[in-house]
DNA sequence: CCTACCGATCGGTAGG
DNA sequence: CCTACCGATCGGTAGG
């Protein structure tokens, strides 16, 4: 194998650098389609070092989606706490929750959205422990607005439709393209909101 | 490597029967995830046989996601030439559409859905041409829609967020849920449509 | 975190 | 479509 060009400027902590790393790589090529030696190469090491910080590969996938999931739950449930009328917070929970997914250097997310396939059940159950609370936010969110009747028929297919709308957007958003992750957030949340 | 089973209930087309066989497992375990060993022992061959059929795997996942869309199309358009009201159109290509998606047996359009990142740049090009008449057909109903003041705001936007509805329903729809296809269908429908 | 390495598995092929 | 096989690459490890 090749040797890495550079010693890697020094950082604080290799694991998050060789996390990070790892999100990129998998949601560009997939958690198969990544070698230990792709990412031991990205983050500027040797192909057995990124070993030292993880037991196997499939720890370093469910790292990501945990961080992603950990990081991603905290910014909704600062903006779900704030006293707003219900179609407010929801316009501003959908503009949250589209970074997660497009936003610039976040690849976690997607990363579970893409490659749910690739964990083993046993993973699969620690992160769907965290899911289930990103499906409760939005649920209570959801029911509110059923509550003003603002968004209709069966509330979990509502909150269903609604994480196909947004999750989605991971598919066909380009960054530079023809509308802003703001524009598509706005026009989202209106038609999700039928205004 | 272990011997098939069986001989294999001799069949018109080994062909299909492969292609069925690859769709199916592209589905539940990612194309990367897949071997050849596995469609071979699944098709009940050998396995050096599939590539007396498929010149490379790449090959069986473009025949797979070109299979499905072309039948897919078939279906669609067949609907869309009927003589009908444009959310009476609409309701039905919606069920349609469900149904190449999360219906018995159609795993071709979800393998697309899922790995479409596996698709090497020049079979990307080649499945993209059917992809455009899919999105052609489904933008001139919106637009009918948008017409009728059914569907509002970005007319493009509008396509995107509907297919966002119906194409992750494949991600958490289950066969013997708490709902069926037909009602997820006709409430999906409601919910596009505002209705 | 590097060095040096291993067994397993992978996609694919030649010849029949 | 089977038989027998190959070179490459894979995830992972022991020892430092």
């Amino acid at each position: 194998m090749r040797k890495p060009k550079k010693k890697a400027a020094p950082s604080g902590n290799r694991r998050e650098d060789l996390l990070r790393v790892c999100a990129r790589l998998f949601r560009e090529k997939g958690f198969d389609g990544t070698s230990i030696r792709d990412i031991s190469q990205a983050a500027g090491m040797h192909s057995g070092s990124p070993f030292y910080h993880f037991e196997t590969k499939q720890e370093m996938l469910v790292a990501v989606m945990e961080q992603g999931l950990e990081e991603g739950l905290r910014h909704l449930e600062a903006v779900a706490a704030l006293k707003l009328p219900p179609a407010e917070k929801f316009r501003k929970l959908v503009r949250a929750h589209l970074e997660t997914i497009c936003g610039e250097g976040h690849d976690f997310i997607p990363v579970m959205l893409y490659d749910w396939r690739s964990l083993t059940p046993a993973n699969r159950r620690r992160v769907i422990a965290l899911k289930d609370r990103y499906d409760a936010l939005w649920q209570k969110v959801t029911d509110e607005l059923q509550a003003q009747g603002i968004m209709g028929g069966d509330a979990q297919l509502a909150r269903l439709f609604t994480f196909g709308v947004l999750n989605w957007t991971a598919r066909w958003y380009r960054a530079g393209g023809r509308k802003s992750l703001d524009e598509i957030a706005e026009e989202a949340a209106r038609f999700l909101l039928r205004e």
